[in-house]
DNA sequence: ATTAGCACTCAGTAAATATGAGTGCTAATA
DNA sequence: TATTAGCACTCATATTTACTGAGTGCTAAT
């Protein structure tokens, strides 16, 4: 257990090398206001803190750093999760509805403004399209055997794909199919879409034999669309103010993996469910973070649950103030209403 | 003038240049086999060429390396633009059209295979939707006062926006105003939209008075639907094996410069419209391009224009290749039937 | 006109030497 | 018994110095 002046001091060393990345040393703290003891005393509490494994010495004549232990201690003690200023938050909410009532844009604005707060790479991942409900189908034809799948939910997110038709599509025909899709298919969650017509499609079979090959075709088309899940990026180019991020060696590996949009993506959404989540260096078990934290929240926009949003940043990352951005944030989209 | 001798030694170093990134000296030249002469009279050589401009040394004990406009002369007089080998180009078509039949996937596609063959960086300006033909108008309705703007053009492509309206809709009256923006804007390129509703809007204003109020909103979100023009990066990554960004003082200018999308279109919308152009280092204007060369091209997908291409690679890019494989992906593509 | 020869230049590397911030331990002090 | 002053020791970093070697320009010989 620690003492009160072995927190004060561990506090310390993280506050004062979140702040300048550099080792600090047992002179530097005992010349702090809130630390009067002698150089000596504080190098004992020191000594202590490293056997528990909290802080580390870069070499033998450094100071100290904290280790991820540390980090981890800081953050579950020291770290108040649930802290929200309201006049903030509402000046956030204010500048997030300013520019748009779109969604989509909405959550691009809400990663740009967090990475903005906080000087941090952001990742924000959009509603998954996997849960809205189908609203309406449609295909409109361009020329005699090409058309456009139209599928449109009842968030209002859009996704279309062109098909090509081995013979020419009979108008009736298509008009018939596309009925029978929006009467049976109405309301059906898009990650369903493929299952449903599945057990659908033997109904058709009967009903409408001889156009089969061709329906068949339409069909295929309409599950063959992607249901991508939007992702923004915001920030990225804070990380070269960081001083880790001043070789090659660091910034490469991050750089390389936060392009990969769709390992991102995974990412994102393999992550645990949870309000507000910090996950300090090789916690995240990323390769390419080892050097990172994440702050990860799950956001909901106007009460329903939307997406994961993501705050990228070296291990020494300002958690106080990481943390407290993002709860404003997403209480700030959650107090979005969508329509005017 | 240049003898012939002094042009076999200018194609000499900037051959090796490209190929090791290291200044080339009299030396290393005399020991080539097409180069069988004494050290001194290529000294002699190169300071004639230093005098006309063509090469440079980084400093007084260093090898030679060309300058700009030794590139430049390289590029206009030994590098041959229109070279296709008829084999190569086939086998880049079947690559490419293995992957997808739709263009804008195609088109990506194109950007990464341009840049697995050359280790370059690519952008890919797809189709300025500006020319596509408006083929379909539609609302789809989501809840009373929500609804989707849906534009779909002659060439497939699909733009959409969500609309809230003050009041809620009358369905056969959000049917009338479909039907009559189909009609009379059937065709009508996309980037003329605005203007031409514009001349519709007072025709509508006498035949539908009494619900002008949300027709007018219907059309505004109409108009106010964006046309981006979609852009595709290709091999981003390539960039941190140039020997001449493993430094942060080139490398993030580059970065930040190539992630700045809207930048990046604009910049190759300006870009002048030929078939294959190379701009070598500060010709092209931009500051953070200014160690990079650049191929750009326009190209045709199935005989149609479509858009721009570009290749970025540094100064000392291997010319011949990058612009033998510009022309070869962009013939592939011309020769690529939409429709199978 | 070409080449051999030689003195000179200068980036890059490596070894040699300081510098100083920081530590751990011991003995004195409150 | 807890704190502090004092001191020897460590080690990354900066500075100096010397050395190496690839390359040049010029001159004199071929």
């Amino acid at each position: 257990m620690l003492t009160e002046r072995q927190l004060l001091i561990l506090r310390a060393i993280i506050d004062d090398y979140i702040q300048t990345a550099q080792p600090v040393g047992s002179r530097t703290l005992s010349k702090r206001d809130d630390l009067s003891f002698s150089s000596a005393t504080i190098r004992n509490d020191m000594a202590d803190l490293e056997d528990m494994g909290l802080i580390e010495k870069p070499h033998t004549s450094a100071g100290r750093i904290p280790s991820e232990v540390g980090y981890r201690y800081y953050v579950d003690h020291l770290v108040e999760t649930k802290l929200i200023d309201e006049r903030e938050t509402y000046r956030l909410g204010e500048r997030l509805r300013a520019s748009a009532q779109e969604s989509e844009v909405l959550i691009r604005q809400a990663a740009d403004l967090l990475s903005d707060l906080t000087n941090y790479t952001t990742v924000a991942l959009g509603p998954s399209s996997q849960m809205n409900r189908l609203a309406r189908i449609d295909l409109m034809p361009l020329d005699e055997r090409r058309g456009v799948v139209l599928i449109v939910t009842d968030q209002g997110h859009v996704e279309h794909r062109t098909v090509v038709f081995e013979s020419p599509m009979a108008p009736d025909m298509v008009e018939q199919t596309i009925r029978f899709l929006n009467d049976r298919l109405k309301g059906t969650p898009l990650g369903q879409l493929k299952f449903r017509i599945g057990e659908e499609v033997s109904n058709l079979r009967l009903a409408h034999q001889q156009q089969y090959e061709s329906m068949m075709q339409l069909i295929q088309a309409t599950v063959g669309v992607h249901h991508p899940t939007s992702l923004y990026l915001g920030g990225k180019k804070n990380i070269f103010n960081q001083p880790e991020f001043q070789t090659l060696d660091t910034l490469r590996p991050f750089l390389e993996w936060i392009d990969e949009q769709e390992r991102l993506t995974d990412w994102l959404e393999s992550l645990p469910n949870r309000e507000i989540y910090v996950s300090i260096g090789s916690e995240n078990g990323i390769l390419a973070l080892q050097n990172c934290s994440v702050i990860t929240s799950d956001y909901t926009l106007d009460g329903k649950t939307f997406g994961t949003i993501a705050m990228i940043g070296p291990t020494r990352m300002d958690y106080r103030h990481g943390v407290r951005m993002m709860g404003q944030i997403i209480e700030a989209l959650r107090r979005t209403k969508l329509e005017e």
